[in-house]
DNA sequence: TTCTCCTAGTTAATCGTTTAACTTAAACAA
DNA sequence: TTGTTTAAGTTAAACGATTAACTAGGAGAA
């Protein structure tokens, strides 16, 4: 490994000289400069960024740490703070807390869940990066979790309810669009599956749902409201009780496009056809949903974006502790309707 | 920041000493020890993994370049590496090329290509890592892309044909068992829909093809071959020329998923039915084949696996290289067929 | 008593950078 | 001529750990 000692023997100055050079900072003539420049490419040095780090007590690395790196949402948040972190120049240090299989689905077990994260937190602390990124599951409250750091963090795709840094999207305004765009169409019979009832963004999204209600004089029918989990089977199983009612929906509005799927599935065994007997709009915008028989009309959540926004905030915080300031501010993203082939005007 | 030196003042010892005790090193007493471990713990002392890693010149952090981490392989191979890095002790240093982002899907321009992946290397160098996995694209051979460096690279989901270790999945025998599972449902009249002519592991499936047809003494029909490029639009124009075929397959192989999709749209519209019409198997084992209509029959992957091996055979590189030897080796791991809904027996 | 060996520590150099503080010599002003 | 300023370097002390080399003191042997 070449040294920057190296260098400085080589071109006869001394290494300071050297680093000024490559920080292009101090007093460095032309002739100098040139000289250090060509031993520089001669040797093919590589500046030791550990070394450079240790000194001047900055990695340029943001640790990121995710659930689970294979939940659909992940890649592309990482890929949109990747876009930017590139730019600036952070590296990415990332800790995939593998947590549904180590803890399962349902995630009970608190105690151990807060032993993961304070683990991966020190593990990233120890490696001094500038700041934490985390990742989490957007259908639970994470306040109290990560502890207490002097470095910023950003929650995204995650609700806190501690006043620190947060990037989202809008439940509520989604599923107020989604509502709307239904009614748009011309329904006004208009079922909703929705998350588990203690699910913040669920709740989020039934007051979207009201209110374009409201706003349109649609009453309100309690019948047309069912409580899914998110996944596949709640949606098959929730669709089945909407379409055997007596006066079943003309429209169904799934929280997840999973749960979408699974009312697709419930459809083709009553011999409902979607979007011809039964409009279906879903949530998330989930690659898998083009593929959906229709293609499924959906939300698609800003998940590029939230990963831009989150370390474009990042970089925010880091300028501004070096400057003794401190901020915070939660931030929500717009949904964008994607229109596909699962809706259409309702009969009559 | 609490240092080492902090400790040592506190306990009244040298530096030395708490950092043997952190080490479980040299020779200290117990009492000395317990001292020690009380100061700190009341510092909460967490150790600058930068200091130490100049001093002791490994980081026990891979690098791991992907070409593209919203592809649908890349998580779960990530997934696999995280597995044992963590029992391992080992972090992981994320680059993400957003090659298809910057340089469009065809990856036509080498000399920028290479570029992107020279810098990605010299940054990961710099941040000193004990070695790097490269994630590539399984459909291209990345010999001599990336530059020579003095610590272990693995490949994997992607050909070298330099003698660098490498990981990957064994096509030959996929497309052999994919095949021979129709040929065992009682098909002989089995199409296949390939990628590109030039992608070494169409190729290779197509050998598998051949062999399977070869032991059960099935004529090879060369109008049963079509060439798409992985995408859906290519399943589905393929598919339609072979089902309008004066004497259509009874079955088809997709090489992938997607494509297999466009199989299914292109049938829906020839109202040619799946599984009872025409049976169907894809390649991947995506998750959204899952939600094809029917659920797709297809090859999975050992992504997992792959990732899990990596990290075990970097491990091992690193440790062969302490002692200065030298080796390499190229593993194929198998596919896993998943049975779900598109195959059938053909009729009569 | 004297010598040797151990045990339990300490001292200080080192890893590869950065940077404050210093030096030297030339340029310029009065 | 002398003094001041500036440009272009150099020197050496950090950063926070590790570890080879050393030391001091006690135990045991001869």
């Amino acid at each position: 490994m070449i040294r920057l000692k190296d260098i400085a023997e080589r071109a006869n100055v001394s290494t300071a000289t050297v680093s000024y050079v490559l920080n292009n900072t101090g007093n460095v003539s032309d002739k100098t400069r040139e000289k250090v420049y060509q031993v520089l490419k001669e040797m093919n040095y590589k500046p030791n960024e550990i070394a450079r780090s240790l000194k001047i007590k900055k990695t340029s690395t943001i640790g990121v740490i995710v659930e689970d790196i294979t939940t659909f949402y992940v890649p592309e948040i990482i890929d949109g703070i990747n876009k930017y972190a590139e730019k600036l120049g952070f590296s990415i240090l990332l800790v995939n807390l593998r947590i549904y299989k180590k803890l399962g689905l349902k995630l009970d077990n608190i105690e151990k869940y807060k032993d993961l994260i304070v683990s991966a937190t020190n593990e990233l602390l120890s490696k001094q990066v500038d700041g934490i990124i985390y990742i989490g599951v957007h259908t639970r409250d994470v306040t109290g979790l990560i502890p207490e750091i002097n470095k910023p963090i950003i929650y995204t795709y995650c609700y806190t309810s501690s006043n620190q840094d947060s990037v989202n999207y809008d439940d509520e305004n989604a599923a107020f669009e989604a509502t709307k765009y239904l009614i748009h169409k011309g329904h006004s019979k208009i079922a909703i599956i929705s998350g588990p009832v203690d699910s913040v963004p669920a709740h989020r999204r039934l007051i979207g749902y009201h209110r374009a209600l409201m706003d349109h004089q649609i009453s309100f029918n309690p019948a047309y409201i069912k409580t899914g989990d998110w996944e596949y089977q709640s949606g098959y199983e929730m669709a089945k009780e909407l379409l055997k009612n007596h006066d079943p929906p003309s429209a169904i509005f799934a929280m997840s496009d999973v749960m979408a799927g699974g009312v697709l599935d419930a459809c083709r065994e009553l011999e409902i056809k979607v979007p011809d007997d039964l409009s279906l709009i879903g949530f998330d915008g989930q690659e898998c949903s083009w593929y959906f028989t229709p293609k499924l009309t959906t939300m698609k959540l800003p998940l590029g974006q939230m990963g831009e926004l989150s370390i474009k905030k990042m970089v925010e915080r880091i300028k501004q502790l070096k400057n003794n300031e401190n901020h915070s501010e939660k931030t929500q993203l717009l949904c964008e309707l994607i229109e596909r082939e699962s809706v259409s005007c309702p009969h009559q």
